[in-house]
DNA sequence: TAAACACAGGCAAACGAATTCATTCATCCA
DNA sequence: TGGATGAATGAATTCGTTTGCCTGTGTTTA
């Protein structure tokens, strides 16, 4: 059987408000009187029920995370796990607790956060996406149960945090332009996904910002993360005026794309310098060494428990938004020999 | 205000038994009173409070799940994602809900489990981990609370599943003496954890099955995952006789081996064979291709959580454990170029 | 010396649902 | 026709906490 305040009060010969109180750290209560009661919850081992406690309070400790299952790909992705992190390291400290929520299907995506807003079980929601269109965002937003989205969507009334993903794709061709590369693809755009089109606008601005006409067929669609770099470096491999330097939307599009070339009995960067986004940990043990970026997963999942305490907290409606900060990492796919 | 149970029954002109009762499809309510009162849930939205639900019954429908943190650096492992896609495809099927719980030391993990299990908030835990010795697990065995482990431990009053190292080591080495090999190194040992230890074992018995002696020279320890298989490979390449091919205990491990050989001047695998575990979404990407093992990662989540759900439904105590298979995928890393 | 005031703590009512026990009808059989 | 039976529903209690309000002591102040 499991010990309740009622036995712990008993024990201490004290009413159950009075080791509530305790609990609590409450002012009313006398020194001796707490120090009595701690020991005595020591003794036996007494945790408070978090379930009873939810209920009185009507704002449970926990916060649901919603992320796409394994039909989208970006659940593969390594940084996910450092994306729990962060929000985990986050909510321990607060004391919260996160329950996942993993969906395979946007139908249960939908059903799940119904559970989750109105089943009284979570105080707010962070949502992992990266479409444009998210029908539950918008769900969540008529509710107006508090939530944060790490991604970014179109709908307007949203608090998101998301990596700085027009930079990236700015920052990556300005290293190509200081390499000299005039002819630089973008591979992976994938329509639909706010991170690549951010990225691809990235790359779009800092060609015209540094005068170079864009060229359309050096932008290469694709599904995002599916290994099909290799097809779609093959693409750009038949042009008749290939390109000289190649942005991957993934590292793993990268890595396919250096496969695509060495096969074409290129090198890599002499003949064509890549550079991937994601930073995965093999980037630095490819033959050669992959340039990408670094993204702060970790920070991401922390900037968003953050922006959903204070969404909690505060009593004024207002849409945040917060940037984390990439890092370019150059290694040796994307630098000009004679540099 | 969220709506309760006892809007509805307001609404629906019966009482609040009356509507749990339709909630829970009991044949004492008429089919009559069913739909109106159905009718009437729909209409208003409403979603049984879960908090509530769950102090009543004394059995939330919540387990945890409580992996290591970034320190274990597992944790960084792309078979996470995959592992709680598992475990949440099974716990939504059963209408669980799972608590994540990642912790990052030792102390916080029992920290957290004490509150897991003596709070009230979850029926049945999970535990990751791939040590020997777990002092979180030795305290769940005491209280005997309901969980599972994922992996391995040596208290032997446990449930858990896990994958068979064991044989992974053992086809390793098979595949390898099919190649003709002879001096197989192995590489990634780490002592303390058995994931390590029970490959270690395979590939032992494997090599005294087929009548090859054992030299432990050949077999070099690590921490793991971390990316020292570069170091570790210089290692065994500066013994004066050389092995010719090298089982390592993690596709990283693997990469940075490779990369040691091939600034050795020699050749995988024309000079020295590779192959890794695990089968990193890149194995396929390398150059070579890399020989590894597919670990089922999802199936040994759902299992873990099957595994549970009978430790908290049946009464009797036993202790169960799963062995998940895994595959050999061969590429040319690691095969004889004769072949 | 009586009134005012802290201070420490107890009592009891929530919180939202499930469940046991009791109640109301209508029906049935003798 | 009256008591027994059973189906459908309601009332009240319970789960373990928190918390607003009240009470009983001292201690201070006029």
């Amino acid at each position: 059987m499991r010990v309740t305040i009622n036995d712990i009060a008993k024990k201490a010969q004290v009413s159950a408000s009075t080791v509530s109180r305790v609990i609590a750290d409450s002012p009313l209560i006398s020194a001796a009187t707490k120090e009595k009661v701690l020991k005595i919850m020591k003794e036996m081992n007494y945790h408070p029920n978090i379930i009873a406690r939810s209920l009185v309070n009507r704002s449970p400790q926990i916060i649901g995370v919603v992320m796409p299952g394994m039909a989208e790909q970006s659940f593969q992705h390594p940084f996910f796990p450092e994306l729990l992190a962060g929000i985990g390291s986050m909510a321990n400290k607060q004391g919260y607790k996160i329950l996942l929520a993993n969906v395979a299907t946007l139908d249960e995506e939908k059903q799940m956060v119904k559970e989750l807003t109105f089943g009284g079980i979570t105080a707010g929601l962070i949502l992992l996406t990266s479409r444009d269109q998210n029908p539950t965002v918008d769900q969540l937003v008529e509710t107006g149960f508090p939530f944060v989205v790490i991604g970014r969507t179109e709908n307007p009334c949203v608090n998101w945090v998301d990596n700085d993903n027009f930079l990236i794709g700015y920052q990556l061709v300005e290293h190509f332009l200081e390499q000299g590369h005039r002819r630089i693809a973008f591979l992976g755009y994938s329509p639909g996904f706010t991170v690549t089109r951010d990225r691809l606008q990235g790359y779009k601005k800092a060609l015209t910002d540094h005068k170079i006409p864009i060229d359309n067929g050096l932008v290469v669609e694709s599904e995002f993360i599916s290994a099909n770099g290799y097809d779609l470096m093959k693409r750009l491999l038949a042009l008749r005026e290939r390109p000289t330097a190649v942005i991957a939307c993934d590292d793993l599009l990268a890595f396919g794309a250096i496969k695509a070339i060495h096969e074409a009995g290129l090198q890599v960067p002499a003949d064509i310098a890549v550079a991937g986004i994601n930073n995965v940990p093999l980037a630095d043990y490819y033959n050669p060494p992959l340039t990408s970026v670094k993204i702060n997963a970790f920070a991401l999942g922390t900037k968003a428990f953050e922006m959903l305490q204070t969404v909690l907290t505060s009593s004024v409606e207002s849409y945040n938004r917060a940037i984390v900060p990439a890092e370019l990492v150059v290694r040796s796919s994307s630098l000009s020999v004679k540099n």
